[in-house]
DNA sequence: AGTCAAAATTGATTTTTCTCAATGCGCCTT
DNA sequence: AAGGCGCATTGAGAAAAATCAATTTTGACT
């Protein structure tokens, strides 16, 4: 467990040797790891629990940009610009690498490997962004409800009952609708047994269905 | 002009020093640059014209992920991943410089300059991805038009007539609304006098109203 | 100028989603 | 156990946006 790669094929070890300031963090359900517009210090990895990236719009009304996973960076926007444009608040209580920011520069400047391995994880970021626009912009709520429930379940593989640390405004903050309709479209997957939810855990009863809702046409006969 | 930066701070003829294949490339209205799946050999710099990049839901619908304009990179992804995941096609007749990604790799790689300023870019395209996803998750489509039209200025500034070379369905695809309601939309603006439009050029009559319908309420420049 | 096809507009209608309001449930504290 | 609080659910009505079906406009090519 210690020994873990933590970043760039780098072990906690190694990142220390190389005069890297690393530090292990871990936070509660609802902690603040920062706000918009804080002074970028630190840049984290999560290694275990789930993180939300958000950002509000004038009138107050957030909007979550990015969920993050075991193994996601964040906090990388730090590099460029001085401050961070998201804030990163825990969904579950979670455990993160900090990483100084003014060492990660330096050392990514002398490594290579570094450099290549934060390109990579912009790349993942932008993808999954790209993915995400699809998805507000082209399907409807029910698909997008199915498509989430289905790429949550790849994140803990070989598990029956998932974490599932969301709230319904959480939902409805990511996937682009109101909190009631979540609800309602959630309770519909329940009723036909598509799902099943207790206590912050869900379990996915039936995936190919899901995934036929997932890619459905926005004009289907009704039966 | 034929002095300009191409890329990372570097000439056209610097590039060329550094053994860099860099090709000038003109192409029409509607030319497809390269294809969703098609093997990622070359990057570009836009150096005039407008591109939108391309991708299709498995049911045919086409969404656009972004929009290009003078300055902007395209391609890039092929440094990571063997393919393009976009198509990417002119909007208007455009010029662009066409790099080997191969080269591009070793050249990046010599010079940290040339890493540094392809990560800046990757960081501009996330940070205008999670730009859309606000506008998508969070606005209405009227509100999303206006703040569309208002960025769309910015890149030909004191320009009175700006060059508008997007289509209803363009507009549709990137905005994630139907071509009606675009439609709709754009009459109700000019109907208001906010904007007028004639063969593909596109004037701004009242910034501060469309400012108003985009959901800024707090601050207004004079301009 | 005249014809044609593509693109844009408009109208009517339906579907989707939001909003507002009420209610219910689970959990924590006392 | 009772009360209270936050979150989730449900319902009804309103609003937003999509869909379907004509037209109308535009622009390109004779």
């Amino acid at each position: 467990m210690r020994n873990q790669s933590i970043f760039a094929g780098l072990s906690l070890e190694e990142l220390r040797s190389l005069g890297m300031e690393v530090q292990d963090i871990s936070c509660l359900q609802g902690e603040v790891l920062y706000r918009v517009g804080d002074d970028a210090r630190y840049a984290y990895t999560l290694r275990s629990g789930a993180v939300k990236l958000v950002k509000s719009l004038e009138n107050g009304q957030e909007v979550i940009i990015r969920l993050l996973h075991r193994g996601d960076l964040l906090g990388f926007e730090g590099m460029q610009e001085a401050q961070h444009r998201h804030a990163a608040i825990a969904l579950a209580p979670s455990e993160l690498c900090r990483l100084d920011l003014a060492e990660l520069q330096r050392l990514s400047e002398r490594l290579p490997k570094v450099q290549e391995a934060i390109r990579q994880r912009w790349q993942q970021a932008l993808q999954s962004s790209e993915d995400h626009i699809m998805e507000l912009g082209a399907k409807r709520a029910e698909a997008r409800l199915a498509t989430f429930l289905l790429q949550w379940v790849e994140h803990y593989p070989q598990l029956r009952s998932l974490p599932f640390p969301l709230s319904r405004p959480d939902l409805a903050a990511f996937l682009g609708l109101s909190t009631e309709h979540v609800s309602r479209i959630m309770a519909d997957f329940k009723r036909h047994a598509f799902i099943q939810e207790q206590r912050g855990h869900l379990e996915i009863l039936a995936p190919q269905s899901l995934a036929g809702m997932a890619g459905k046409l926005p004009e289907h006969k009704p039966d």
